[in-house]
RNA sequence: GGGGAGAUACCCAAGUGGCCAACGGGGGCAGACUGUAAAUCUGUUGUCUUACGACUUCGUAGGUUCGAAUCCUGCUCUCCCCA
């Protein structure tokens, strides 16, 4: 068979394999292998904290074997315990259903699905539990593992003191017996997932095991932290999501953009499929002239437009280019009333009257009462003394008047709070 | 059950009758610098109007006083020690 890159070997210099299970390399070597990864539905849309699992199995199917996606239509009804400290909400079907669908929709953009022996396939598993009773269950899986192997897991263990569900206690059993029925029934022979994923993992292997069904493997990746510690993933405004929708293509850009250097070196290698040297090479361009911050910029680039399209990626370039590049009020007027839109969209957003224009409107008053963009009088004072306060990419004192004449487009005038916070204004009427 | 300490702004924390919108630190925001970074420095951080002003705020409800975050009483909550 054809045989694309190593896959260990390839995780291995990505910085995308934290353990695995002894044999795994020889395995996936020895021919075109069968592995999955299970996605959570607990949202409509994924965010850049499942990337990296996504990222596992692109490389996955680029090294030559064939990647399944698991949305856990079932384990979703149940809460995985790990790194939980308290009891999850349990989601009803009908959100299930509506989080399972636009999931895979975000996972086609990054492999490729169809019925060749090498692409890509999709699985419930709400499919093969949802007529499974529990008596079965009990008998058929519970009887192959035991409670004080389940016990030791770290999952567990943590939750012993605070106290967990004996629905989430199980949890384990049910996703160990996913990775069972998918070894028997399609002959997947691979798991992967993230580190906190490793006994749910090997709970399966164990089961596979011990239920006859030969051998089965495990591989996880680090969990991705910010340099400063903290969760990769979040930006001030909460998660970042893959949902245009929910995060909007220039705020994703955004996001990747911000990352600090050695974030960036770091995930350039994780979330691009760029071969080794490429990977290098600009690295060690960004060292070179880290204020360039070329790695950012190419990070951003590829990640936006494989999620979102060539075309959000443009736009979303014009639209850095404008807030944050030397961008004039004229270039700011050539905009259609369509590009205002798309480029500040997520900025927040006021409609005044023509008419209350017409007849000026102060600062402070178009800040407070008419846009709501502060949060009071005095703050906007504040912020005009302190020459935070912009009209259209020119600073804006106290007694600034804004009137029909500031428009631009014919309809907008564009405030800014300091470098980085914008406030779009729009006529109405 | 007995004894003690406490509750102050986003957080920590000073303040024990007027000079308190309340020291200081953290955090936030902004300015300078810069790489849309980090670090650093500076300013700012209850609300409202024509700000030399007014109003609301120191757990909660009352009271004493010309005047209270500060004193008194009830209540709620937190912590500590002894049993």
């Amino acid at each position: 068979m054809e045989q694309g890159p190593d896959f260990i070997e390839e995780l291995r210099w990505r910085g995308l394999l934290h353990d695995h299970t002894p044999g795994v390399e020889e395995h996936l070597r020895t021919g075109r292998r069968l592995g999955y990864i299970g996605f959570d539905p607990t949202a409509e849309s994924l965010h850049v904290g499942n990337l990296v699992q996504i990222m596992l199995l692109v490389h996955y199917q680029r090294c030559g074997h064939v990647p399944i996606a698991l949305v856990g239509g079932a384990t979703g009804m149940v809460g995985d315990p790990s790194g939980k400290s308290e009891e999850r909400n349990l989601l009803d079907e009908a959100t299930l259903d509506r989080n399972i669908a636009g999931i895979k929709a975000q996972l086609a953009r990054f492999i490729h699905f169809g019925d060749g022996p090498a692409d890509a396939r999709m699985v419930n598993n709400y499919d093969w539990f949802k007529d499974m009773g529990f008596l079965r269950f009990i008998r058929d899986v519970g009887k192959h593992i035991t409670v004080n192997y389940m016990m030791a897991k770290d999952s567990v263990k943590k939750r012993l003191e605070t106290g967990i569900s004996f629905t989430e206690f199980s949890y384990q059993l049910v996703q160990g017996f996913d990775y069972q029925w998918l070894h028997t029934h399609l002959g997947v022979t691979v798991q992967m997932g993230g580190s906190d994923q490793w006994g749910n993992i090997t709970t399966g292997t164990e089961l596979i095991r011990r239920m006859g069904g030969g051998e089965a493997f495990a591989i996880t990746s680090p969990l991705l932290t910010k340099s400063d510690g903290s969760k990769f993933g979040k930006s001030e405004s909460g998660n970042v999501w893959l949902d245009a929708k929910r995060t909007s293509p220039y705020r994703f850009y955004q996001f990747w953009l911000n990352t600090a250097d050695e974030e960036a070196c770091k995930c350039l290698r994780i979330f691009t499929t760029w071969e080794k040297e490429r990977v290098e090479a600009l690295i060690a361009e960004h060292l070179k002239a880290p204020h360039l911050r070329a790695v950012q910029k190419a990070l951003a680039e590829d990640i936006t437009k494989r999620v979102h399209g060539e075309e959000e990626l443009r736009a979303a370039l014009q639209a850095s280019e404008i807030l944050f590049g030397n961008a004039s009020v004229e270039a700011l007027g050539t905009l259609t009333e369509q590009q205002w839109l798309e480029i500040f969209e997520g900025v927040p957003q006021a409609d005044v009257p023509r008419g209350a224009l017409e007849q000026g409107i102060g600062m402070v008053d178009l800040l407070t009462d008419h846009g709501a963009f502060l949060p009071s009088k005095g703050e906007a004072r504040r912020a005009l003394k302190e020459n935070s306060i912009a009209v259209n990419k020119a600073k804006a004192g106290e007694d600034r008047v804004v009137n029909t004449s500031d428009l631009l487009g014919g309809k907008f005038i564009l405030l800014q709070r300091g470098r980085k916070n914008y406030y779009l204004v729009k006529v109405v009427g």
